[in-house]
DNA sequence: CGGGTTTGACCGGCGC
DNA sequence: GCGCCGGTCAAACCCG
């Protein structure tokens, strides 16, 4: 899979840095390869960076399962040297949030779950393609997010392997049960840190914040100035569910504009959502976008950051799965049985996490057909490069469910008009 | 009308 | 104790 982890293997830490690309992790103490591509120093996100990946947070970095059927190891990643506080970034313009925990030294309270690795070999009869819902990002996210029990991510391909420390794994990613949830807020609070290339070209407000959006709908309460930096700071909360502790906040790097750090704290309290909250749909922002169809399912972080969107490409996280309305309430319970399940075995033993990966019918080859319209991007040209071979149909159902799951569908499904009417 | 953003005010932790 | 500063609140407003 292309989750990398770094993980630590005491208990009650959290993870401290995540890095890595195309499903390949590195430990700081295990750089890539000397002789691995890099690319130019942050470079901007470019547009169709943004269409693949909008997504500054790892909750929707989907472009693992893609990446992680390119072998990217060889092919286009490239990390941040040990240490750094650069956003990988590949020159594919895919990029590899880098999540990195703050506080958990100075308050044992670590409210998010810890992650580790485990050496088993689970594996299921899957291609590296068919977790998309697991990619890294999205583990990071739940790993981040999820108040509860464990996340497994098995791969079955040696590409997809895990390295750390030196170590290739057939990952299992564990996401332990927070401790001590609810101790002090505010300073002492853990924190996940993620830093993501600003996509301020797409998702620009007239502020000039960039708030790239997730799975999850968040709230903006505030935004402050803080001292020290050019850049504002936003506050976000979610609004997937009332009563959700769930924050981030969101402001630009202060040595590198360019870059996003997302500071997550506290944790969802629900499960992930299948619909973006109800308001998903009115927002300011529609009035600004050429296709107001499009954007009006924007999830609230889509609708902060999306005042000059105008791309349809660019999937907006807030759109939810492109299931039908029943599909959508199945999907839901599912997802809510696996967490459950996954918190019950979370004490035991590492429960297999099984993203639900939905074959809808709905052209699954429409998602590549649209992808690879974007000529000369990134993405096509990883395609390229091996993931719609053989392993298309596999990798085209595991899209499907990605898009499913995230709303990606490309421009021939209107999730909106779907999400309309699911409202 | 419901839910979003904006923004000034307020609160509380922390350093001096 | 005081002031700074970050985080949150809440009223006002916007939008579909």
């Amino acid at each position: 899979m292309c989750s990398v982890f770094e993980m630590e293997n005491f208990q009650g830490d959290l993870t401290d840095v995540v890095r890595g690309i195309g499903g390949h992790v590195f430990s700081p103490e295990t750089p890539p390869p000397s002789n691995w591509p890099l690319p130019p120093p942050h470079p901007p996100p470019s547009s169709s960076d943004l269409q693949i990946n909008p997504f500054g947070d790892p909750f929707v970095s989907m472009t693992d399962p893609l990446l992680q059927e390119l072998n990217a190891v060889t092919n286009s990643g490239y990390f941040s040297a040990a240490g750094d506080n650069i956003i990988n970034n590949n020159n594919n313009g895919f990029f590899v949030p880098k999540v990195s925990e703050e506080d958990h030294v100075k308050s044992q309270c670590s409210i998010f779950p810890r992650i580790r690795i485990s050496h088993s070999n689970i594996l299921h009869d899957s291609s590296p393609c068919n977790s998309p819902a697991m990619s890294a990002h999205v583990v990071a996210a739940a790993a981040a997010a999820s108040p509860r029990g464990i996340i497994n991510v098995d791969t079955s391909s040696p590409r997809n392997c895990l390295l750390v420390d030196g170590n290739t794994f057939s990952s299992q990613i564990q996401i332990s049960p927070p401790r001590n949830i609810g101790l002090k807020r505010r300073k002492s609070q853990a924190k996940k840190v993620v830093c993501i290339p600003a996509p301020a070209a797409m998702n620009s407000r007239s502020s000039g914040e960039v708030v790239p959006s997730d799975l999850w709908a968040w709230r903006k309460y505030g935004q402050k100035p803080i001292k020290g930096s050019p850049f504002p700071r936003g506050y976000y909360r979610c609004s997937s569910s009332k009563g959700c502790s769930a924050r981030k906040q969101v402001e630009r790097s202060r040595t590198d504009p360019n870059m996003l750090v997302i500071t997550y704290t506290s944790e969802h309290n629900h499960p992930w959502p299948i619909q973006r909250n109800a308001l998903a749909g009115s927002t300011r922002s529609s009035s600004s976008n050429p296709n107001p169809s499009k954007s009006s399912t924007a999830n609230a972080t889509a609708i902060s950051s999306s005042g000059s969107q105008n791309n349809t490409h660019l999937p907006s996280t807030a759109t939810p799965s492109p299931l039908s309305a029943s599909a959508v309430k199945d999907e839901k319970r599912e997802d809510d049985m696996d967490l459950e399940n996954v918190e019950e075995d979370e004490d035991n033993q590492i429960a297999p996490y099984r993203p639900e990966l939905h074959h809808h019918q709905h052209q699954p080859d429409d998602f590549f057909a649209d992808l690879e319209e974007l000529e000369g991007d990134s993405l096509s040209m990883l395609l390229s490069q091996g993931c719609l071979g053989d392993q298309k149909n596999k990798t085209a159902a595991a899209s499907d469910g990605i898009s499913d799951f995230f709303g990606w569908s490309g421009e021939n499904n209107n999730n909106d008009e779907r999400d309309s009417r699911s409202l």
